[in-house]
DNA sequence: TGTTAAACGAGACGGTACGTCACGTCTTCGC
DNA sequence: GCGAAGACGTGACGTACCGTCTCGTTTAACA
C-alpha cells in the first residue's frame, strides 16, 4: 500500500524523478537532523523541489517518512542457508544491520510513536514495513518444517499465533537491542540471540528431529 | 536520576504542587494528543500554572515527558511467586499492563525515537526508565539461582551479557507486542512468551535439576 | 485602446465567445468576491475557460479588470437636453448610477491604486476609461457654448485648463460621494452638485447671457 | 478611533517604540514596493520586529496601512488667513502636497479600495483620515460666517447636507486631479479651483455683502 | 516584624516552521 | 495546433509554538 496521495488522470503528468529525489532527500534529511529537526521545507530545498510539490503527493510528515524508511527495508531478504539457525541468524543480522543505520533510527520509532495516536498511520506502517517482515518469519517456518527442523502445524490458528509470537520475538528483541539498549547487534549477540530462540522454539514444540535443530 | 532543573536555596520555595500537577497535566495532555500534539502551553494551562514555571523546572519536552512516563514504572515491582516462570509471567504482565496505558504508549517511543539522535536524552532515559526494568531480571535469575532452576553463573561477564539479551528479548517483545503489533498482550500471550523464553533459557545453559525448569 | 495581447496571425483563431465570457465572469467575480478575493483561476473556472487562455489573452489580474471595468463605461453618453444645467444632470447622474454598481466599486478604484505605482496601467486606465468621460466634457461646452450658456474660448491653452478643472471636479466629486461617503449620488444630490458648478463656471467667465445659465 | 487591537492590561506591556517603527517601515515599503508590493514580512524585518509582533497589533495589511496613512494627514490644519478665498486655497494646497507624497498615494487609494467590500474598514477610514478634514470644512464656513462671506445657517439639516456637499468638492477634486490625472495640483490649479467653489458658493447662497466674498 | 530574594501569573517578544493559496509557466493529452 | 487540465517553482499568507524576556505580585525564610 502506498502513503501517496494519488494523481490525478488528465493535465500534466507529474514528474517520475522527483519522488525518488525526495524520498533521497528525506533520508538524508533524517540523518543529518533527525525526526524532530527534519522539516518539509529543507527535505524540499534538498530535494530540488517545491515544498507545494511534496505536499501535492504526501499528506504530511509522518506518511513521507514512512515511505523513505519503507524503502530500506525492501532489500531484507530470506537467505536459504540450509539450516532453521542459519536463517534467523542471516535474516536477524540483516535487519539489525538495515536498523543501525542512522535514518533507520531516527525515522522507524518516530513514525511508530506517532502511530499510537493514528490508526491510519499505523495501517500504513503495517502495510508498508512491518507485514513485510512477518513473510519472513512464515517462509522460514515453512522451510524448517519441509526439512524437518519442525514439526508441521496442525491448527491453523495456533499457527498464525505462534508465527506472531515469534515475529514479537525477533522484531521486537532486535529493536530494543539497537534503538533502546542502543549497542551493536552484532554476529556474536545475534549468535546467542538465535541460540535462545531455538531453544525455546523446540522445547515448546515436539521436534520431529531434534538433532537437526542443534545450532551449527 | 532526575531530569528536573535544581531550585535556588534561597528566596520563595517552589511550589511541591506545581511538579505533581504538572507531570499529571503532562500525562492528562499525552493521552488527549499525542506526542506531537502536546505542547508545554497547554501542559502549563492545564496544571493551572504559568509556562515560566514550567521552563523553571525542565528544560524542555523531552525531559518533561521522560519524568511523566517513569513515573509509570516506579510500581513495576518483582513478585516472589515461587517459580521462575511464575515470577517471569507476573512481572511481564504487570509490563504489559502498563504500556497499554495510553499515555505510556504514546509517551514512551516518543521520547525513544528523540533519544535516537540526543545522547543526553538517551542517558536519562535509560536512568529513569529502563535500567530500573533490568534490576527486575537480576533479581530474578538470583532467586531462580537460589531455587535452584538456573546454573550459578561462573563467568561475569558471561552473566552480564546474559542479563542483557534477556532483557532486550522481554522488554522489546512485550513492547512490540502493545506498541506494533498493537494487541493486546493478555494472559494467554504471557504464557506462551514466557514459555518460549524458559525453554531458551534452559537449553542455553546446562540445567543442574532438569526437572525444577519445566514451565508449569 | 485595449489591452488584451494581441493574437497571432496564423494558427486556430481565438474564441470569440470566450472574450466575452471571461469579462463578464470578472465582474461577477468582483462583485461576489471584490479586487483582492479575485483569483485569475477563479475567473477562468467561472468562464469556462483554462487559465492558460486566460493568460494568453491579457497580461495580469490588472489589465483584465481595466478591461472589464470599461466596458460598464461604454454606455456613458452626453443626453443634448436643451441646457447646460440639464446636460450636466444627466451625465452626472449617469456617471453615479454606473459606479454605484458593485463591479464598479470594487474594481475601479483597486486599478487606480494600483496605477499609482504602474505608468502603464495608468496609461491604460486612461485610455479605456478616464478620457472616454473627459469627452463629455468638452462636447458639453461647445454645446453650451453654441446655445451661448457659456463664452466662447480665446486661448486654447486656457480652454484645455479649464476642461481638466472641470473634469477633475465632476468625476472626483461623484467618486468622492459614492465610493468614499459611500452615499447615494441621487437626484437631489446631483442637482446641487450641478448648481454649485455652474454657478462657479458662470463667476469665473464672462457670461454672455447670466440669465440663461440659472439653475432650473 | 485606532485600528489597533488593544493590548492586555497584564503581563508584559507592548513595546512603545515598536509601533512607531512599525508605521514609519509600512510607509517606507509603501514608497519603494506600493501597496500590491507590500508584505507584513517586509515591512516586520523594515521595522527590526518579528511578524507575529505585527499580527499582535493589526488584524492585517488594511488596518496597518490605514494607520500609517492616516498619520500624514495629522498635520493638516486650517490656516486662519484672513479670507474664505485664502483660507480655502491653504488647506488645499496643504491636502494637495499631502496627497503628492508616494505613501499616500499609494496607500490611500487602496484601502479606498479594499472599502468598498468592507463596511468595517471603511469605518475605520472614515473615522481616522475622512473625518478630520470634514472638521476643516466646518471651521472655514463657521469662520467665514463670523466674518460675513457666507450667510449663516438656518436649518441644520441643510447645513449639513451643503457641508457634506463641499467637503466631496473639495476632496474629490483634489484626489482626482492628484491621483487620476497625476497632475501636481500646484498653486495656481489651487486659485483656479477656489475661484470655482467660491463662485458656486456665492451662486447658491443669498450672500448677505456680496463685496466681501471677493477672491483676494 | 520587616526585609528580601526568589517564585509566580501573565503575556509580549524574536524566531521558525507550518500548511495553504495564488501566481504565472510548463507539459501532456484529446478534440 | 488549440485548449482543458493540472503539475511545477515561487513566494506570501496568517497561525501556532518555541523558548526568552519583562513586568507587577505573592510568599516563605531569615534578620
Amino acid at each position: 500500500m502506498q502513503s501517496r496521495i494519488p494523481a490525478s488522470r488528465t493535465g500534466r503528468p507529474r514528474s517520475v524523478a522527483a519522488d525518488a529525489a525526495i524520498l533521497a532527500a528525506t533520508r538524508a534529511a533524517l540523518v543529518e537532523l533527525g525526526w524532530s529537526g527534519l522539516t518539509l521545507g529543507d527535505v524540499a530545498t534538498r530535494a530540488g523541489v517545491a515544498k507545494t510539490t511534496l505536499y501535492r503527493r504526501w499528506a504530511g510528515k509522518n506518511e513521507l517518512v514512512v515511505d523513505a524508511v519503507a524503502e530500506l527495508f525492501d532489500e531484507l531478504e530470506l537467505p536459504d542457508s540450509g539450516s532453521l539457525a542459519a536463517d534467523i541468524e542471516g535474516v536477524v543480522f540483516q535487519f539489525a544491520t538495515i536498523l543501525a543505520r542512522p535514518e533507520a533510527k531516527s525515522g522507524l520509532m518516530a513514525v511508530l510513536a506517532e502511530s499510537q495516536c493514528d490508526d491510519a498511520l499505523r495501517e500504513r506502517i503495517r502495510d508498508s514495513i512491518v507485514n513485510r517482515q512477518k513473510r519472513l518469519v512464515l517462509e522460514g517456518r515453512a522451510r524448517a518444517q519441509a526439512r524437518g527442523e519442525l514439526p508441521p502445524e496442525t491448527d491453523p490458528e495456533t499457527a498464525a499465533r505462534n508465527a506472531d509470537l515469534i515475529f514479537d520475538v525477533v522484531a521486537g528483541s532486535v529493536v530494543h537491542r539497537t534503538l533502546v539498549s542502543a549497542e551493536q547487534a552484532d554476529a556474536a549477540w545475534v549468535q546467542r540471540f538465535t541460540a535462545l530462540l531455538i531453544g525455546g522454539l523446540n522445547a515448546t514444540t515436539q521436534p520431529t528431529d531434534p538433532a537437526a535443530s542443534q545450532a551449527p
